[in-house]
DNA sequence: GCAGAAAGCCAAATCGTTTTAAATTTTCGA
DNA sequence: TCGAAAATTTAAAACGATTTGGCTTTCTGC
């Protein structure tokens, strides 16, 4: 059914209906009500690549997603998914080209001057990130999932990664550990490099010495977290505690901790960051795992609703979020064993 | 940059520049390759939405995605994306309105009649789905990812679910296990189904009794893997096997075992369905876990190619692939302790 | 050298909307 | 009751490509 024959049916023209349709005050009350009524009884839709190709408009929003389909992928397109059902706009997800620097700027490129998407989100950025100065030249709409160091003006939408390691780090000096091992996300990150600052600080506080041999970076896979892990345990004198990148990497470094014969919790302290997920509760992990915690889910919705106003004009340098992170101590964690404790320069 | 711009400055007609671009054959050689060259150098892309309109086709696949973020969802989409890269068409993610199936068939609906996309692929279908006679009425293409019962013709692609159970089940009757609890997926989708034929079939060979007690049904998360194992655990007589629908469900399988006491491998074996996550493998689990795997990944590689040919012309009739599925064993499997050995009726 | 076929190119119609500018009708104060 | 202003409605022009059907050339075989 198109719109000209639909306006016929009903004694209008295509203008008024189209007019009556999209809400425009120009249709007096009553039309608009017979217009709607008669859309739904007759099922008459707007074909939406015309629409697109008349207002300029794509109706949809640019998601890349990386190579190695990261587990958390799906949690934060459910929340992205979860805001835009009210809405008349689609998710697209776009396959990244190959691997390497170059080619994704050139992706990037190719989808915003495509006209398939309003906006596109980056993910995981980097300090200097190419892809943020691309997209501003481009003048494409876009939101930062993270943060970056670039002075292009830009919204972003990011979570406390400094505050919430520099905590947990903290909360394991204060149960007496001092020797704290760090396996991170891949080195180059903004996230990553803010998490590092993070541990680094809650050291430096208390008058640790900063050792890099503690400190790994990686793919959240529970591989790295178990040879990660081993690795440090196998150091002399090895760590008491280990702050884990994500969950995957927690599940690898509970595994160690018990391939030496220690035991989580007792012999060794770990706090993982928990992105919430459904499938992987920390609270059923044995012993349950201590977590930094923030909503993947939450994050997606709350994206999805910014980058809407982004898109209905609410300037990009007004759109800043710092997301607080939740500590949540369980069993993973506990006082250095009394064998491995190092006396104070005080004690 | 426009065709009609775009076609004076090469001294063309709008026709022969589109034709030339497109591959038709009324051009010759040498204008071709001049077009092509110059639209690299001019940068004239056609406007996606203009295609879509005077074309009729979207450029797009659908794909609707649950609202539980399942874990295994960018991985299948990753493989997707990897066969789309070098074509033209998008992956378009669809949230889910509503819980129940009402609302599924409405958003399936609309998605289809909406002009979005060209082809739908669904997932987790019910041997009774009604989104597959829905589409299929609509004239949607669609391929079905997993199987249906439904007589309405359709494209689909699955792995061999049943198989794949029954060799599990069949070989650890042959380590001695007599008593072997399952965990499956969802109740009423049919790879469960598939799941629970395979696992009885594989008893009945044997003339083992059937015993419901020791199968249970629901989403592939680390938590319920672990309350049905421990459940399951708490009879007496206990399994001494259990067969997990997921990793994540092995996961809390895992746990369970041990909260008990008892050793995976020795005390308990266990095999689990590995769809072969880059984050997650069954190698390394300790003991490393036996698996009947299938990448995921692989079967959204060649979801995608599949769509493409039912998008070219081939009859989805003739689109059914059945996919073998490897068993691989490792340490999580081994023969039945002699305590808790029960004599055959031979014995 | 010529007719007919094939190759190469083009003008104009088309896809289904939104939107501009103009026309029509209604409202309302004097 | 009239005329201006306000409220509705409309015809026609975009939007930017593809494709139909026709029009020129260039080959080909005799």
């Amino acid at each position: 059914m198109k719109l000209k024959e639909f306006a016929k049916q009903l004694g209008l023209s295509p203008t008024t209906v189209s007019r009556a349709l999209s809400g425009y005050p120009e249709v007096s009350e009553k039309t608009r009500k017979r217009v709607a009524e008669e859309a739904v009884r007759l099922g008459y839709r707007p074909n939406v690549n015309a629409v697109r190709l008349v207002t300029g408009r794509a109706g949809a929003i640019g998601v890349v997603m990386g190579r190695n389909g990261e587990f958390q992928f799906s949690e934060y397109m459910s929340g992205m998914a979860e805001r835009l059902d009210s809405e008349d706009i689609d998710i697209l997800v776009t396959p990244i080209a190959e691997q390497g620097g170059k080619d994704e700027s050139q992706l990037h490129s190719r989808l915003a001057t495509s006209g398939r998407v309003d906006a596109v989100i980056i993910h995981s950025p980097m300090p200097k990130d190419e892809r943020i100065a691309l997209l501003h030249r481009l003048g494409m709409p876009f939101l930062v999932h993270g943060r970056s160091e670039t002075d292009v003006p830009h919204a972003w939408l990011d979570i406390d990664n400094e505050g919430a390691i520099r905590r947990a780090t903290s909360h394991l000096i204060d149960l007496g550990h001092r020797r704290i091992a760090m396996i991170n996300g891949r080195a180059g990150l903004t996230f990553s490099l803010h998490r590092d600052q993070g541990y680094r600080k809650a050291l430096e506080q208390r008058g640790i010495q900063f050792d890099p041999r503690l400190v790994a970076h990686g793919h959240f896979t529970d591989e790295l977290g178990f040879r990660f892990a081993r690795s440090f345990l196998e150091q002399s004198p090895r760590p008491t505690a280990f702050v884990a990148g994500s969950m995957m990497t927690a599940l690898g470094v509970y595994r160690a901790v018990r391939s030496f014969g220690l035991v989580v919790g007792r012999d060794i302290s770990v706090i993982a960051h928990d992105d919430v997920f459904p499938y992987l509760t920390a609270d059923n992990m044995v012993p349950s795992l201590s977590t930094t915690r923030s909503s993947l889910r939450a994050a997606g919705v709350r994206s999805a609703d910014l980058v809407l106003q982004l898109l209905s004009g609410r300037p990009a340098t007004e759109i800043h979020e710092l997301w607080p992170v939740e500590l949540i101590l369980r069993e993973s964690t506990g006082p250095v064993p009394h064998s491995d404790a190092i006396p104070d320069k005080a004690g």
